[in-house]
DNA sequence: GCCCTTAATGTGTCCGTTCACATGATGGGA
DNA sequence: TCCCATCATGTGAACGGACACATTAAGGGC
């Protein structure tokens, strides 16, 4: 209401209205020691009175600190997974006094990386999450040997001292070997896309777990995580039906997979098992309701500023166990005809 | 590689280097006119050696722009039209040399609408993009005065000059018209939450439609955009059998609803038609593929941006004409038994 | 060769805040 | 009554840039 007009009230003006001078008003603001309550009330309503807020650009050029936490994130086609830890991260970042800053990379070449991290790196940001799992992102990361702390949300263990994630891994193994439980031999794999660490993981886990249990290995297909992918793979593959079971990267490529089974009268799961990645929201609502793995994308976000606050602070975390994936079995897997 | 010690190299250093004065390199960075060829390449070539970056916040300060956009998200459970549209915001700010700072919030009551606003101001941005259609939001932005320009992505007309969206009640007309065309007279709606601004556009345009053609009028149900809402209220809806289609405010209550129609043994369309709303990538392999509305996000966002630098650069963009959505048919609907 | 214009570059100040240090009140012990 | 610790508050600088203006070098007309 009131001062409406020109320019925004700096801690000056606040001082000479509360008659006090610009350092004590500063006190308050911090929250220091030493402050008369009488003089902190005076100070509180003149803040209150001329609207005041603190400049971000003034406190983080006199403090050398930013107070940003920078997100790399690629340009993902499947939404939940990654929008629900950016949700999570912003959330904890904002509760720790952090802002986030988002950058979105729509390639994985190394000048798009590169472009975006130099966004994120222009903007002084004291530390970085990097939610783009391709492969390039890291060798972009260790040329640049960043002076921030950053984690990257995944979990091949390349570089686990900087990795976080659910263990994509032992995901990729419970989904198969579920299948492999039940009796199923010719499994194929529907993989995301091979630049993706993720899909490399998951990709992992399911050559690890078709070796364990000795049965034939096929290649598995490289996808791009969407529904349309997963459908049209799925007509192709379907024309040989030389196997019983899909493990598919995602929910979304198992959903378009399933689409394609119905189209060809193939009876899931009936003549063909399937086994998705994520457990997205959805997934519980397909038909048939979809077998996969949650995975716990909230926990991850927090875990990541979490790791990020304690480096900031000089604390070491060890807390590097991979969050472990959960198999939720459902309607589209069952035992071979 | 070298410098790697110590504070960031600042504009002074890059000068000294260059055996110029720190204007000049000043004024390289924001290529002003008259700097000769070789000078400038001899700063260029220390800023390069120094690896220095401009320090955002003494530019914020210095210049007072912050050259942030802030965007104001609701924590909506269906994430494709939000985050499409925030991808969408984040790739053209970025063009346009701006960044973007997200925050959430989780409810819409009052407090935690005012404090993600806070939070947002308090970086001195100087465009807002509102996503979080709460009606509340309104309220709180009204009482604020805000002296920065907004855009709200919503499309009701309550404040048509700074609001801006697919015309949801248009859409809402499409996909009732569609069932009506059809022969459907008992036609149900499950709409959104009541405090947001869409689901009630879309109940709006439902309600439009009905009262045109003359038909019975039925309460709508509310939901909260979840797959599992549409399930179960399917399953109390479909003990009563009296109506033939159901148009769902958004695509994951309509999966829901599907996916209740099979347990009860219902066929659809065969016995129940349905529409949804959004178009998300995945309705095209829901089984049956759902007919349904299908929204350009990502034009949403990209008109918000536009909206919001013709404005601060003191243009006035009249170009508020609502983007049309667009009836996708696909299986889920036919002519009632 | 001189003066004036203009292109090219340099100097002082300010943006709003915090930090290190300085100063002013208050009061208790001797 | 004086002094010194302690609490409370004030003062000058600095952070890293941009802007307004000042200055210097180069070029052209006479």
């Amino acid at each position: 209401m009131a001062g409406e007009k020109g320019k925004a009230p700096n801690i000056r003006d606040v001082a000479a209205l509360a008659g006090v001078s610009y350092q004590t008003v500063s006190r308050v603001l911090n929250d220091s020691e030493s402050i008369k309550p009488t003089t902190r009330d005076k100070v509180l309503a003149a803040i209150e009175q001329l609207n005041y807020r603190p400049n971000q650009a003034a406190r983080a050029l006199a403090t050398n600190r930013s107070r940003t936490i920078g997100v790399l994130s690629a340009d993902a086609k499947a939404f939940y997974g990654p929008t629900t830890a950016i949700t999570s991260i912003e959330q904890y970042a904002r509760e720790a006094g952090y802002r986030i800053s988002i950058t979105n990379i729509s390639s994985s070449d190394s000048a798009s990386i590169k472009s975006g991290l130099d966004h994120l790196l222009s903007q002084s940001i004291e530390a970085l999450v990097v939610i783009a799992p391709q492969v390039r992102v890291f060798d972009v990361i260790r040329d640049l040997s960043l002076s921030v702390p950053f984690v990257t949300l995944e979990s091949t263990g390349r570089d686990p001292r900087h990795s976080l994630s659910v263990d994509q891994i032992a995901g990729a193994r419970l989904a198969t070997k579920h299948l492999i439980d039940l009796g199923h031999e010719e499994i194929m794999h529907i993989s995301g896309p091979q630049d993706w660490i993720e899909a490399e993981a998951r990709m992992q886990g399911f050559l690890d777990e078709i070796n364990a249990a000795d049965l034939r290995v096929r290649a598995p297909i490289l996808g791009d995580w969407t529904a349309h992918f997963g459908y049209y793979a799925g007509l192709e593959l379907l024309k040989f039906r030389d196997f019983s079971a899909v493990f598919a990267g995602n929910d979304q490529m198992a959903l378009g997979f399933m689409h394609a089974c119905r189209e060809m009268g193939i009876d899931v799961p009936g003549e063909m098992s399937i086994v998705g990645f994520d457990d997205i929201p959805e997934a519980a609502h397909f038909w048939p309701p979809l077998t996969t793995i949650r995975q716990n994308f909230a926990e991850v976000g927090r875990r990541a500023i979490s790791a990020l606050l304690a480096e900031l602070n000089g604390v070491t975390e060890d807390d590097h166990t991979p969050i472990r994936p959960e198999l939720v079995v459902r309607e589209t897997t069952a035992r071979p005809a």
